[in-house]
DNA sequence: TTTGCAGTTTACGTAAACGTAAAGATAAGA
DNA sequence: TCTTATCTTTACGTTTACGTAAACTGCAAA
């Protein structure tokens, strides 16, 4: 697939404006993650250019933000992903910083895993209620006519 | 098990003390979440008291908290659980509101393990890494002696 | 040439979720 | 009775993660 400049979007830089439609975000948050570190985009003249290496980056970003993760922690975790080779005591720690974060999410994990067993019991309370009133629930999931 | 006072834990009442170190949070959190109206303890004059229906919602909050919700998100998704058994487009709405945050939870999932597989490949890197250099990993979740 | 859009920097504003300090009430133990 | 611990309310402070406005630049179409 070639984009309008012949090039695959995934091989091409962008701007900021084209990056805040691809990701829903605003121009400002993508700044202030350059300020804060998180992003290093190169520049022509005065403008940023975002590659593929600084769209993966902002995908790990907003991941670790959907789960809630500080942007402090964020920092913490990508940077794990570029471990600087050490020697051993520098693998050593990271290896245990890793297991910390696998720690937290396999925690999340087990809420998503409890509110979701939640939210089954009170959508099937529902679903006994609306069948005693006799009537078909709309589920999202079904098909449903316009 | 019995406590101090002849009775269950789970059935006593606790002051804001206990519950601070039960859940590791301080008073002042569980009073703002009182101001906000996401708990409702008995007063004994000025004091609170927490039953243990007031723990159970503390525990739903400190989840949602986890998972990266605000408190307002956890005022809604709270308030899901005490459904108001109202009619049927009443239920209809509430069901889609299940299935909304339901939407949302697994894409929380997705995003865990997303994260999870990139720390395994960084840990692989790494211990492959130690291995090279001829160490044994002190991996936290093998024996380790003091 | 002017208009307008997309980008830039600088800087103050804001909402959320508490922290922290002050000042007082109350109840238990020495 | 005095002290100490635990609780209370009130209120201002703080951090995070941006929002928003102002003022400027560069380019491209009309």
């Amino acid at each position: 697939m070639q984009d309008q400049a012949g090039q695959r979007t995934d091989e091409r830089e962008q701007s900021i404006g084209e990056l805040t439609r691809a990701f829903g975000v605003t121009a400002r948050t993508l700044r202030f993650y350059e300020e804060r570190g998180l992003l290093r985009p190169r520049r022509a003249g005065q403008q940023r250019l975002y590659d593929r290496g600084d769209r993966t980056r902002l995908k790990l970003i907003l991941r670790g933000r959907r789960l809630g993760f500080s942007l402090h922690e964020i920092e913490e975790i990508v940077s794990l992903y570029e471990a600087p080779q050490g020697e051993a005591g520098q693998l050593q720690r990271l290896l245990d910083r890793i297991a910390e974060r696998r720690a937290e999410l396999e925690q999340k994990r087990r809420d998503i895993a409890a509110v979701l067993g939640d939210l089954a019991q009170v959508e099937a309370g529902c679903l006994e209620r609306l069948d005693e009133l006799g009537q078909k629930p709309a589920d999202a999931k079904r098909e449903r006519r316009a």
